[in-house]
DNA sequence: TAGTTAAACTAACAAGCGTTAGTTAGTCAA
DNA sequence: TTGACTAACTAACGCTTGTTAGTTTAACTA
């Protein structure tokens, strides 16, 4: 809080305020009022609503894929690799679980910034594609189809957001151990 | 098309609008364009803008109550009611990508009917969390965290709308059986 | 102390919102 | 042919939206 700009707070505010309505339904007089002040006192601090947006959006998106890259440039095997991408998932989403909300509801939003995030996403999940697709080619991962694999994998790791705040004793390092535990090895006996 | 009545057609081309936008961005002027008429005129089919959300959500929110309860209730083993709820979620949201959209994320601005949607939910998350303890128990599931795995198989079959329009070529047979698969015994080998 | 700046304010704008009232044109049964 | 019904229309309502302009207040800086 205390050295946090006045900027940062008003986009915190607004993202916790996108999460529990979504981008459209939220006024400036409503993040306004959340920060104790009027609505046009906002725009001393901020340009426009969409840039708050775009500001929440694209950092997140971008720290994913730095995430990504590294993991994809190590020299661990694929099913290590895909625990690191549950670790990184976890990471971001545990640091702005109200931010991730508007990453997953809110992109179709972005005005400018539209092409340039789905760009971002699209290379994102073609890069898992190709770790999944290495792992059935060293036997290390069953030989189910890789769009099956991946979609069940990165649903459960875009939801984490609504499910980690509900943890109120959160251990990092736990849930990804048993997380990966029953994304990589099943439920089953 | 033959034989829905107007109010239906009204509904449907809602729902693929909301699932483009989100319900707060989404206009009656919008709906009604794409209708090839005046806002107005939808009142002669509709009482409000919030009735279509209500229409479109309780209805699917109803259909996964009833399909669980039979499911509940039947003699199967733990693994096969895990199976079966897999198939009920594929055979729901095949039928109604769009509907499934709003069911999870304009839930929020349902308003008269936002607490039995929210009791149809908590007691549908609690019926699945009874049956994978009972499996658990009868050591036909592995003993990881009870919400993990709940959390894990709610996650991917509820982002099933996502996914499922974008395989045209779609074998619900198929892809039960294979999602089954990876959510149950995991990806590796 | 005087000048500058940061950050709040009030007031207002044009545009868009969901919705209502009243009207009109076409269709069918009596 | 008349009367009722259906489903569209135009026009307008009161309200809310994001945003701008201009002003005030208090705190630093010279």
């Amino acid at each position: 809080m205390k050295f946090e700009t006045r900027k940062e707070e008003i986009i915190k505010v607004a993202a916790t305020l996108f999460k529990e309505k979504g981008y459209s339904a939220v006024t400036m007089r409503d993040i306004a009022a959340e920060m104790g002040m009027k609505a046009a006192s906002l725009y001393n601090h901020i340009s426009s609503k969409q840039h708050i947006l775009k500001d929440i959006i694209i950092k997140l998106a971008e720290e994913f894929t730095t995430g990504l890259t590294q993991i994809k440039n190590s020299k661990a095997t694929s099913l290590e690799k895909m625990q690191a991408i549950v670790a990184l998932h976890i990471k971001i989403t545990s640091s702005n679980t109200d931010g991730m909300a508007s990453l997953n509801n809110d992109w179709m939003h972005l005005e400018e910034k539209l092409e340039y995030y789905l760009k971002l996403r699209s290379d994102y999940e073609d890069d898992i594609r190709v770790i999944i697709k290495d792992g059935i080619l060293k036997k290390e991962i069953a030989d189910v189809s890789v769009d099956v694999i991946l979609f069940s994998m990165l649903s459960t790791l875009r939801s984490l957001y609504l499910w980690i705040p509900k943890k109120d004793d959160l251990h990092p390092e736990k849930l990804t151990k048993d997380l990966s535990k029953v994304l990589i090895s099943g439920v089953n006996k």
